[in-house]
DNA sequence: CAATGCACGTAAGTAATTTTCACTTTGAGG
DNA sequence: CCTCAAAGTGAAAATTACTTACGTGCATTG
């Protein structure tokens, strides 16, 4: 059996060279791809006038293994096509290409980033963070700034106490007061700022460990025990929002849901719960240990 | 009947919730979507070592008309799914394993998020935000205050006086100092909080245009003269990533390019002054992002 | 004008889905 | 602790859908 990857393009292949009969079908059915997805094998029969089982034969003339598989095909070849058609007779007006392309380059760098992502620091991190008694998160500048108090918002429902702090002068007497068993995450951009340089250097001076999230080959990246390094091309647009502040958030998010995952109280129900699309898109490779 | 957008995401708002067969298969779907779709209704019960029975009113619970139907969306809502993700990246690594699971899961809502948003309303908000003397934004708790905060870093950018808050008394006075000309800007997950609600109406009396971005349907949205509405998978769990804020973020991005597209002389000059004042302070003088 | 091969529909056979019903569990209120 | 109502569940019947087998007809070719 030949494995079709979109029967859409299968079909209009073929279009033409089908059997008198079957072509009827591929008629009604190219002409009619959204409505043909929810009907039955005899619906689409009847509308078509063929009987049954050429509706069947057409399927397997296809490419597929009969109607199920053709039905199922049809459908995901349907829902990619709107994807990009963008629905049914809808013109792109200026404010949705506005959207697409905002949310487009938002993917794409989250894409991007991900397979950045050195997960052995991420590993580290997560041990660390796990470990913390305290974590107090820094950051300088209006968007590491929020994506700190992002960290502190996500990990203080993990059970551990958190804080965030914008303010310089602050951070540095913070880390002051940090010692053994506590963490200090700085969060910067650009990973220059003075402020978390000295802050870092405080609070490893009195015990803490200290994580960073900043860009690759930072300052900041190099003088903390774990670092976590992103490069993402900044778009020279200034018209188009930069994503770096996403991806850090996404970041965060990853960190958390390691982190929860680590904690005994809390791993259990984590498990059970935490579903998302890769996992279990891409076939899964060995008996999972999740189970009620 | 209610119309589902997407099974996946429907599955994970009601995940936890489902009688307890019927988690199972709940369970069994979400952690293997691409192979469900190839199944039978009597595989999936097999698998998931229920009945049949519980299978299907499985699909009906979940917002489908039955197994057939069901499938036909699963498929669908995977196909789509899986467009975003890119290959199958093989991980055997744990925290290989973690990032794609949540960068997956964040991509997925974010592309959910972008076909709800109702373009009309957000070329609405567009031409009010371009038009402003000045914006508040306002947000109460740790999310929505953060993403408030995150709307007036973004459009300050813009050369438009922003300020955000998170304090209900301060919101409620800072409204009263609105006039014609001025925008309030509400950000909230539930759309419920009486500030908001509060605040909203005081600023309107004085003659502020008012903006929400919130969920479906929320009584914030009634009130406000342009609503921003989606609707998201809830986070009921606080261990799993949530994407909300994501989304959230990722709209006010959209906003805040609709508008410095609208506003090109002014944006440029500002950003350029915040970039020369952020130059002065690292050493570093090459393109890089604005604001740390 | 056979003989051959393909196309097609009918109908039988098989499988999957939906519905029904009776039994169980759960939880609220005595 | 009991009782009852409501909700959850599986077995099996009923329905519906899909697949296959088979025979007819039609066109092409030798």
């Amino acid at each position: 059996m030949t494995k079709i990857i979109d029967v859409i393009s299968q079909m209009r292949k073929l279009d033409g060279r089908f059997p008198k009969r079957e072509q009827r079908v591929a008629d009604f059915v190219l002409s009619n791809l959204e409505r043909a997805t929810r009907l039955t094998q005899n619906e689409i029969a009847e509308a078509a006038d063929v009987s049954v089982a050429t509706v069947n034969r057409f399927c397997q003339t296809v490419g597929c293994e009969g109607f199920r598989d053709f039905n199922i095909r049809l459908a995901q070849s349907v829902a990619v096509s709107l994807q990009y058609l963008g629905g049914p007779s809808r013109t792109d007006s200026e404010s949705e290409q506005l959207v697409t392309q905002v949310f487009g380059a938002l993917v794409e760098t989250l894409n991007l980033a991900r397979f950045q992502l050195d997960s052995e620091a991420v590993e580290q991190a997560v041990s660390v963070l796990a470990n913390a008694r305290r974590i107090s998160f820094i950051g300088v500048g209006g968007g590491s700034a929020n994506v700190a108090r992002e960290g502190a918002n996500r990990f203080f429902r993990l059970g551990i106490p958190t804080e965030a702090h914008a303010d310089g002068y602050f951070q540095r007497m913070l880390a002051s007061t940090l010692s053994d068993g506590d963490v200090i995450f700085a969060v910067s951009a650009s990973g220059q700022p003075a402020e978390l340089l000295d802050s870092v250097a405080i609070a490893q001076q009195y015990g803490a460990k200290s994580i960073s999230l900043t860009k690759v080959g930072a300052p900041l990246a190099r003088s903390v025990d774990v670092s976590i390094e992103i490069d993402i091309p900044e778009d020279q647009d200034i018209y188009k929002p930069s994503a770096s502040r996403l991806v850090f958030i996404a970041i965060i998010d990853v960190l958390a849901a390691g982190t929860a995952r680590k904690r005994p109280e809390v791993a259990k129900e984590y498990m059970r719960r935490i579903r998302t699309s890769l996992t279990a898109i891409s076939e899964d490779t060995g008996p999972k240990p999740i189970g009620d």
